[in-house]
DNA sequence: CATGAATGAGCCTTCATTCAT
DNA sequence: TATGAATGAAGGCTCATTCAT
C-alpha cells in the first residue's frame, strides 16, 4: 500500500515549506508588526517570494493567515482552561496564565493596530479574539455576581476592562516597566483582577 | 528699521502656518497612525510640503513632534489635576478623568506602536508620559499604602496594572464594547481601580 | 501685467515635460507596443518615473492617453481632408493620402491589439476611430452610389473592406513588401479602392 | 526486446501530450495572444508545465512551433485550392475561401504583432505564409494579366493590397462591423478583389 | 518521464525627500 | 520664503524557467 508514495513525498516538502512560511511570518509580524518586508519573511523562512505568493494571493492575506492562526490557537487554549477549572476565581486566574503564555510572542501581532481602520490592519480575527474573550470573562464576572463572590456592576465594562489587564500589551508593558520577577507577573495580575472584582 | 511690518506680517504667516501644520499632522496622525502621506498633511494644512519639511527635517520628526506635543499637554494636565487633590483616592480618579478627556483624539496618535521596534515607532516622549504617569501613580498609591488606605503590595505593579487601565486605549476599547454612556467610563475606570487597590 | 510670472513660468516647465512624457511614449509604444517599460518612457523623456505617475494614473492610463491623442489627431485630419473635396473619389483618395501620412509613426501605437480582449489593449478611441472611418467611408460610398459613380452592393460591407485597405498596418504591409516608391502607395492604394468600388 | 509493450506505449503517451500541448497552445494563443501564461497551457492540456519545457527549449518555441504549424497547415491548403482551379478568376476566389476558414480560429495567432520588432513577435513562420501567399497572388495576378483579364499596374502592390483583404484580420474586422450573413463575407471579399483586379 | 513546487529577475507603483522657480 | 513638480529608492507581485521528487 504505497501507491502514491512520491505524491506523498512532494507534498511534505511543500507542506514544510508552508509551516516555515507561516512560521517565520510570525516571528516577523509579532516583533515587527505587518511593516515587515515580503523578501524578508521569504529569506527567514528560507525560500523565495515566489514560494509565499503560491500559497497567499497577497501580503494581506499571510498576515490574516498567520493573525488568524494566532487567534485560534490562543481561544482554544482559553476555552480548555476556562473549562478546566469550576470556580470563578479560578477560572480568571486560568485565563489570565493564558493569555500571559501567548502574550511573549504574539504582542505585536495580535494587538498592533487593533482599533485601527487603516489598510491591513482590520483584520476581523483579531476582534473576534477580543470579543469571545470579553465574553468568557463576561460568563464568568456573572457567574461569580450570582455566587456572591464577585460584586455588582455593570458586567459589560466589567469585562472590558478585566479584557485591557489580560491583554498582551499589558504583560509586555508590565513586564518592561518593573522590576518584578517575570513568573510572578501573571500572580500579580490576577490578584489585582480578583481584588478589583471581588464582592 | 527695515520694513519691520512685512517682517512682522511674514512672522505671523509662517507661526500660523507651523501651527495649522501640527494641528492638520495631529489629527491626522491621530486618526489614521503614521501612515498618513505627507502631502495629505499639507494638504489638510492648506500648505505646500517644502513648508513642512522647512520645519521639520523628516517625516519621523515631524510625528516626533505632533506626539511630544500631545504628551506634554497631557502630562500638564495630569499634573495639575493631581496638585489639585490631596487624597490618594481622589487623585486617582482625577487622574483617570485627565486621561479619559484627552483620550478621545489622542488614542491612535499615542497608542500606536508603542511597543515596538519599528521605524518611526519608537518615539521617545510618548515612553516619557507613560514613565512619568507610572511615576505618578507609584507616588499616589505609596501614599495610599502609608495611609493604609491602599493595600500593600508591590507598589510599581500595581501602577502598571492602574497605567494600563488608564491607558486611552482602554478608554476606546471599553466604550467600542459596552453600551454604557461614555460619560460614566471615566466612573466605571475609577471604581474598578480603586476597588482593586483598595486596603 | 504679469502677476502670474512665477506661476507661468512652473508651469511651463511642467507643461514641458508632459508633452515629453506624451512624446516619449508615443514613440515607444508605436515603436514596440504597449510592452515597453515604463522606465524606459521616463528615460526617453528625461524625467523619473515618478513625473509619469504625477500625470497618469497608471500604466494603462498612460497609453490610453497617448492613443487617445493619436487617434484625434487622425480623426480631426480624416474630416478636414473629407470636407475640403466634393466628389466621392477625390474624397476616398483625400483619405488615403491622410491615413498614410498618419500611418509611418503609428502603427504599431493604433493597429496593435485591435480586436483583442486582453488588458491594456481595449482601448476604446482605436474602435472609435475605425468606426468614425468606417462611417465617413460608407457616406462616401452612399453618396458615390446616389450619383451612379460607384456600383452597388452592401455599402456597410465595402466600406468594411476600404477600412481595412486604408489601415495603418495595410501601409506598413506593402510598404515592406513592395519594391514601389513610397510616395507612390498612397496613390497605388486609392487606385485600387476605386477600382473596386466603380460602378 | 526489452519490455516493448510498456515502451511503446510510453512512446504513444508522449506522443498524445505534445499533441495535446500544441493543441492547447493554439487555443490560447489564438485566443487571447501571446500573453498567456505558460501554466495555463499546460492546464489546457491537462499536463505540468514540465512537460512542455520537455518538448520545447522556452516560450518563444511553443509559441514559434504553434505558429509554424498554422502557416504549414493553411499554407497547403492555399496550394491545393489554388491548383484545383484554372481560371485566374476561380484562383482568387478559391483563395479568398480557404483563408477564410483559416480565419475563424487563427486570426489572433496569426496576426497577432505581425511586424512588431519586439521579442516574441518576430517569429518567421508567419513572414513566411504571408509571403508565401503574397507570391501566390502575384502569380494568379500575372496569369490573370496575360490572359487580359486582370488590369495591367504593379504586379506586387497589387498582390500586397489583396493579402491585405484576405488576411484573418479583414475578416474578423468586417464579420464584426458588418450585419451581413457570415457564410457570404468570403464572396463579398472575392467580389471587392475581382472588381478591384478586373481589367 | 511527468510533475508542479520553488526560484528570482523584473516590472509597476508609491511616497519621503529635494530643489528649481 | 512657499510651492509643488520632480526624483528615485524601495516594495509588492508576476511568471518564465528550473529541478527535486
Amino acid at each position: 500500500m504505497d501507491t502514491p508514495v512520491i505524491e506523498r513525498r512532494e507534498r511534505k516538502d511543500a507542506q514544510r515549506n508552508l509551516e516555515r512560511v507561516l512560521q517565520a511570518a510570525h516571528e516577523l509580524f509579532a516583533e515587527r508588526g505587518p511593516d515587515v518586508r515580503m523578501e524578508e519573511v521569504a529569506q527567514r523562512a528560507g525560500v523565495g517570494v515566489g514560494t509565499i505568493y503560491r500559497r497567499f494571493r497577497s501580503k494581506e492575506d499571510l498576515f490574516a493567515a498567520v493573525s488568524h492562526a494566532a487567534c485560534v490557537d490562543t481561544h482554544h487554549s482559553l476555552q480548555n482552561a476556562a473549562h478546566a477549572v469550576c470556580d470563578p476565581a479560578g477560572k480568571l486566574r486560568a485565563l489570565v496564565l493564558v493569555q500571559y503564555r501567548h502574550s511573549a510572542d504574539q504582542a505585536a501581532l495580535i494587538e498592533m493596530h487593533v482599533g485601527t481602520a487603516a489598510g491591513m490592519c482590520g483584520v476581523f480575527d483579531q476582534q473576534q479574539l477580543y470579543e469571545s474573550l470579553h465574553h468568557m470573562l463576561e460568563q464568568v464576572i456573572a457567574e461569580g455576581q450570582r455566587d456572591g463572590i464577585i460584586r455588582s456592576g455593570n458586567t459589560a465594562v466589567l469585562a472590558a476592562l478585566c479584557l485591557e489587564l489580560l491583554s498582551p500589551r499589558t504583560f509586555q508593558h508590565i513586564a518592561r516597566i518593573t522590576d518584578a520577577a517575570p513568573e510572578d507577573l501573571a500572580d500579580y495580575t490576577a490578584d489585582f483582577v480578583l481584588h478589583a472584582l471581588r464582592a
